[in-house]
Formats: structure tokens, sequence, C-alpha cells
DNA sequence: ATTATCATGTAAAAGGTTACATGATTTG
DNA sequence: CAAATCATGTAACCTTTTACATGATAAT
């Protein structure tokens, strides 16, 4: 799926594997990653299947980029990945609930140590949302007034997060206490 | 990781790769899963690793079975993997929130559809967590008295569960909301 | 001076999915 | 009689990570 991301943000504007790096850090970071090697090996096949085009636009101070541009047959796939409907919910992997399913035989201190580290890192990471990502948006907006309607759709995906990241904060609290309690 | 789960479901008990797939597909599926394709093949090579063994059991009316015994070995490594902290929160990946993020060009009707059907999956998500998982560690509990202080962790990852659809509910109510008033 | 940023890629390995292949027994 | 369950595996393919390789400029 690396592939429709690429091609929903190459269909805001035209861009280097470098930049859309950048710009899925900062913004679907939380529920879409890659490094910058998929990046550039899956623009490479992109390219090949005629979803984009690229021009190299030689630099004086900086290396030459590579831009690459969605075409008319990419801006199909999208639409038409857009509209598949989702018919089941997605599946998550996390390290952190694998290792405490299985953490009987760790002692109290370790565990709750481990707990109150990741109670940190979830309450930094909802702060991030609520402050930093929310104004990502309004800046973005306030530049680009017809991405308004975008904008809709950027908040609540960042909603989610800070939803997302008050719960880890919620549960943590409540598994520490628990943990201190009845160990 | 997969290793290290199967090392932990073989530490409660020999197992097959079959029986593998249900105790995961029973416990760990929402935050760890695996096909039997890539469960029989991973435990080719932890036995390979000396980390588990296995013994062919003859069936009569059943296909023949590998039972498989986690070593010394393997209890070891279970055992320091359990102890490396974890510093990063887990990056996840969800086709929902990345398909939303695009959905601008999208019209309102599938939309709000789209997100209707997913709020009745996450419902049935949660009301699957509150009875059904909760009712299956309280029954092994019941059988196995020894399997208290583990069930206290499994409780935490089923908790976790929970609150995550509740989170799911209430996000998806409040977005399709704003997309039936601002779309 | 050193670190961060800009900028692009390749190659190998690990992790994971899908499809193929088999076949008896039990349940509805 | 059909479908589900028990039971095991291989092979091809796709996705993702890690490591390697290079090199200039801008900021601290």
């Amino acid at each position: 799926m690396l592939k429709n991301a690429l091609l929903g943000f190459l269909n805001y504007s035209p861009m280097t594997g470098y930049a859309l790096k950048q710009q899925m850090d900062g913004s679907t970071s939380h529920f879409w990653h890659a490094k910058l090697s998929q990046i550039y090996s899956t623009l490479k096949v992109l390219e090949e299947d005629g979803m984009i085009s690229s021009i190299i636009e030689e630099q004086e101070t900086r290396p030459d980029r590579r831009v690459y541009s969605i075409t008319e047959s990419g801006q199909q796939q999208l639409c038409v990945w857009l509209n598949e409907p989702l018919t089941e919910t997605g599946s998550t992997k996390s390290l952190l609930l694998l290792k405490l399913f299985f953490s009987a035989q760790l002692d109290k201190k370790a565990i709750v140590t481990q707990l109150r580290l990741q109670r940190q890192l979830h309450e930094q990471g909802m702060i991030f949302y609520q402050t930093e990502t929310k104004a990502l948006i309004a800046g973005i907006v306030k530049q680009h007034k017809g991405m308004k309607k975008d904008a809709l759709f950027w908040e609540a995906t960042r909603r989610f997060g800070e939803l997302c990241e008050e719960t880890y904060v919620r549960w943590l609290d409540e598994t520490i206490q628990i943990m201190e309690e009845k160990l």
C-alpha cells in the first residue's frame, strides 16, 4: 500500500523521494511510515508501471534531484483504491503487548519500570498531536486556502492519534496500579 | 519477533504448529498474529537453532502430528528477550486511516458508509473483548490454578484491546458527525 | 570542526502473504 | 453429501528493514 500512499502525496504536488519521506514523517507517520530506501525503490516500480513520471532537475548548490509527478493512470489508480471498501478492521502488531502477555516470569520492578517508560513516551506523543500536529495542519490551511476540505480529513486522522495516545496513557496508569497492587 | 511469541507459547506447554496457530488466534491476535505457513517455517528455523525440539506422534484416527517443546536454550532466549527494555513506542499501519487521509476527493456518501461499517466492526470487537475474551481467561484460570499470575498479564492485554475498540467507536462516531455536518 | 540537511540509490536479508498440494474424519 | 476440522508442509512472491556507498553545503 506504500504505492497508494505515494500516489496520494504526489497527487497534491510533484515531489522528490526525499521530500515524500519528510511529508510522510510529518503527517501519516502514526498510521503509515516507510524508510527512504523503500520509498526510492517503490518510486522506481511506480514509474515502470506508468503511474508516475520523473524529470531530473539540476541544482547549483545542492545535489541533482529527481522530481516525480503523478500521471493520469496514477490518478485513476488512486481513485480506484480510495473507492475500494474496507470490510475488515486492520490488524496491529505491538511488541509491548506481546512482551507483557508473557511477562509473568519477570520481576515486579522490571515490569513497572517498563510500563512507566512507555507511559512517558505516550504522554509525549499525546502532547505532540495536541500541539505540533494541530499547528502543522492549521499552517497549511492558512497558506493554501484550497486545502480546507483536505484538512478536514487530516484533522480526523490527527484526532485519532490523539485519542489513541490518551487511551495508552489511561491504560498504562491502570495497568501500573494493578501490577503494583497485585504482584 | 514471531520466534519469541512461539517460544512464549511453547514455554506454557509442548504443542503442534496447528495448535500454536489456534492459541495465537484465541489470545494474542489483536496485537500479534501469523499465518500457519509462517508458523511452520519459523518452527523449522527455531529447531535448527536449537531453541525447540520436536517429536512425531503417530495417531490412529488423525494425521500424524509433530509436537514441539522448548529447550533450555529456548527458555534462556525467551528470558533475554523479555528483559530487553523497549525504548520506543510501536509503529502501527492502518489502511483505514491512510485512505481517510487522502479521501477529500470522495463523495460524502461513500465516506460515511465506509465509516459506519467500521463503526459496526469495532463495536463487535469491543463486545468480543468484554465477553468472550474475558470468559476465555476466566476459564483457563478455573482449570489451571497455577496460571493465576499469568492471567493478570493476559487480562492487561485484553483490557487494552477493549479500550482500543472503545476509542475506535468513539472516534468513528465523532468523525461521522463531523463529515455529515461539514461536508 | 562537527553535525545536520539535502539527495540518491543498491543489495542482502528478514518478515509476511498467497497459492498450491494432500487427505482422513467428524459434524451438520 | 457437503463443509469444517485436524494436520503438515513448499514455493513464489511481495513488503520491509538494515547495511552499504557517496558527497556537497549550511548551521552551530
